[in-house]
DNA sequence: GCCGTTTTCGGCCCGACTGTTTTCAGTCG
């Protein structure tokens, strides 16, 4: 099986890493690094662009020989400069280079005069007191290192995203009631909704900037300030979560939020927008000299560089600047715009509470419809439903159904696809049900293609509405299937299921660049909390979150539909995909040469 | 190493904080 994207994308990151330390000219080393981003974010396999002349070098960043590096790692896992670089410095080392306060230059001086190559030798020297010898280190610093390497030893690195958000929003709400003070936002990547965020960025106008600092280095969450200065301060909460407070002037605090937000990358391209007009762009200000253009609001240096306010979300310098500049920016899909959950669990299974519950809680939110789907029988832990039980399950359904009117319930079931891509579950008993989930939860460890035929097959089923879940991945737990997304996409598209988007903070999954992918290639989409309590139907805003990533409006997300609508278009669905129900082999196979036929571009 | 409705050469974003310095390098975002 080839490397994912991820995996080229690290080799060419841990390259730019050894350029560094090599002393190699900055602007080279920011080309690996810039391409490292790209590919990352990518999300056509690199594997089949590879084979596709000229497609790599259409990328961004991707010029002849990176292109040709690629396919050196695509085909046999690594490139030759990596190798050969890496018996000069090895892997422990540049990994030294993650560790909070030390970079490529230190480390290089490190290596250099006391031989460190690892954290072993690293921690050992730093307790001998051998580091403040060197030039440029201290007591200070050999203090610093051995903390750093007592937080990489424990820390799980970035927080989830719903794990900050009760933390951010209820420290923001103490800055806000400090006297004077006049806006207090939560900028960086919490902004733009990144599943998971490395740490929190406060920015705070008005009040006065001594108070502002006392009271947020005396915050009763902080058990560490990490540093304090007139425009910033640094604390680590009880948490463990880092957060920064910048105190800025209120004629700044567009220009401020716009860079804090970032991305990095939207910011670069902002700054040389900027320059091109012989202008410059920093976190003070749009300036023409001395002369300030905008930067009360985000709005006014938008407009001053000519675009339109773009939603953080977007700015990941993935393709939002053309949106932006055709007037085509997606109005994104919102939380009120969606009428429907329709993947509940109850206490029939694995739930905590039960079917009347879970439907009084999604009346509760304003829908207008949901789906109970309980376990199907191969999870038999869960209390997993049988034909049965699935019958019995009609009853309890129609009982709910009076007992809380004013929501429409759908008979729903996830149904485990088996290792062989067969359902769970016979098919007179799906033919009981509204909507049918269909899900992995065993043999995730499956190689590459056997998965993909499991899902494929799993999907050619008539009765199939959605598939929960996609890629089983985990949020640092567990990496996912390794699936041929592009072949199941375009599958989901033909037969008219739907890909959901599992608002579990730690799945998210599909996740904003396999959902935008799903979308291109004509999938529809579904948001859907997994909620297995009351509580957990506030989840959707997380998948939300990953659907505004993606780039994705109302329209284009199946349960926004008012219920008339949503019934009208599943029963057309059924109805075509019943027709065509088990394609026989020829068929399937001039489809899928069809589908290997010339693609469209990502927009990443 | 990439890129180019001025350019195939000469550019490539910018400021704050820390710890070490006594004017600045390294790191970070």
């Amino acid at each position: 099986m080839a490397l994912s994207n991820a995996e080229v994308a690290r080799v060419f990151s841990r390259y730019a890493t050894m350029l560094e330390l090599d002393g190699a000219n900055v602007f080279r080393v920011r080309a690996y690094r810039e391409a490292a981003r790209v590919l990352g974010e990518l999300a056509e396999p690199l594997a089949g662009l590879a084979k596709e002349e000229g497609a790599l070098e259409e990328l961004p960043g991707i010029g002849k020989d990176l292109a040709q590096k690629i396919r050196d790692i695509v085909s046999s896992g690594t490139m030759p400069a990596f190798e050969e670089m890496k018996k000069k410095y090895p892997l422990a080392l540049v990994e030294l280079t993650e560790l909070q306060g030390l970079g490529p230059k230190r480390v290089k001086l490190l290596f250099e005069t006391l031989g460190i190559a690892d954290r072993g030798a690293l921690e050992a020297a730093a307790r001998a007191g051998r580091l403040r010898e060197l030039p440029g280190f201290g007591e200070k610093m050999e203090a610093k290192v051995l903390k750093s390497l007592a937080i990489a030893s424990q820390v799980t690195g970035r927080m989830l995203l719903a794990g900050a958000w009760p933390v951010a929003h209820a420290l923001a709400a103490r800055m806000k009631k400090l006297p004077s003070v006049e806006e207090v936002e939560i900028a960086g990547s919490f902004r733009r909704r990144r599943e998971t965020i490395g740490d929190l960025d406060l920015l705070v106008t008005g009040g006065s900037t001594a108070a502002v600092m006392d009271a947020f280095t005396h915050d009763d969450q902080v058990i560490e300030v990490l540093g304090r200065g007139d425009t910033k301060s640094s604390v680590r909460l009880a948490s463990g979560l880092q957060v920064d407070l910048r105190h800025v002037p209120r004629e700044s605090f567009g220009a401020a939020l716009l860079y804090f937000t970032g991305s990095k990358e939207h910011n670069i391209e902002l700054r040389k927008l900027a320059i091109e007009k012989g202008w410059s762009l920093n976190e003070y200000g749009l300036t023409k000299g001395e002369k300030m253009i905008a930067g009360r609001t985000e709005e006014e240096v938008y407009r001053a560089l000519d675009l339109p306010w773009i939603p953080p979300e977007l700015r990941e310098s993935s393709g939002e600047f053309e949106l932006a500049r055709a007037g085509r920016l997606p109005r994104l899909i919102e939380e009120s715009d969606l009428k429907a959950d329709l993947h509940m669990h109850t206490d029939r299974t694995d739930g905590k509470d039960t079917l009347e519950a879970m439907v009084r809680g999604a009346k509760a939110r304003g829908y207008a419809y949901c789906a109970i789907t309980d376990h199907s029988k191969s999870l038999a832990m869960t209390g997993g439903f049988d034909g049965a039980r699935v019958r019995e399950s009609v009853r309890e359904i129609e009982a709910v159904r009076r007992a809380v009117p004013g929501i429409a319930v759908l008979h729903g079931l996830e149904v485990d696809i088996l290792g062989d891509g067969a359902l769970d579950l016979d098919d007179e008993s799906l033919a009981l049900l509204d909507w049918v989930l269909i899900a992995i939860h065993s043999r995730l460890d499956q190689p590459g293609a056997e998965a993909t035929a499991r899902v494929l097959r799993a999907l050619d089923h008539p009765r199939v509405s959605a598939m929960a879940h996609p890629a089983g991945r985990l949020i640092g737990a567990r990496k996912g299937m390794d699936l041929d997304f592009e072949r199941i996409f375009r599958r989901a598209a033909e037969r008219g299921v739907a890909m959901e988007i599992n608002a579990q903070p730690d799945r998210t999954d599909l996740n904003d660049v396999h959902a935008r992918h799903a979308h291109e290639l004509g999938a529809s989409i579904v948001i859907d909390t997994d909620a297995h309590a009351v509580s957990q139907l506030e989840f959707m805003r997380y998948g939300v979150f990953a659907a505004r990533r993606a780039g994705l409006t109302r329209e284009d997300v199946l349960n926004t539909r008012a219920l008339e609508d949503f019934q009208r278009e599943q029963g057309a669905r059924a109805t075509r995909r019943t027709a065509k129900a088990k394609p026989a082999k020829p068929a399937a196979k001039s489809a899928a040469k069809a589908n290997s036929a010339r693609r469209g571009r990502s927009a990443r």
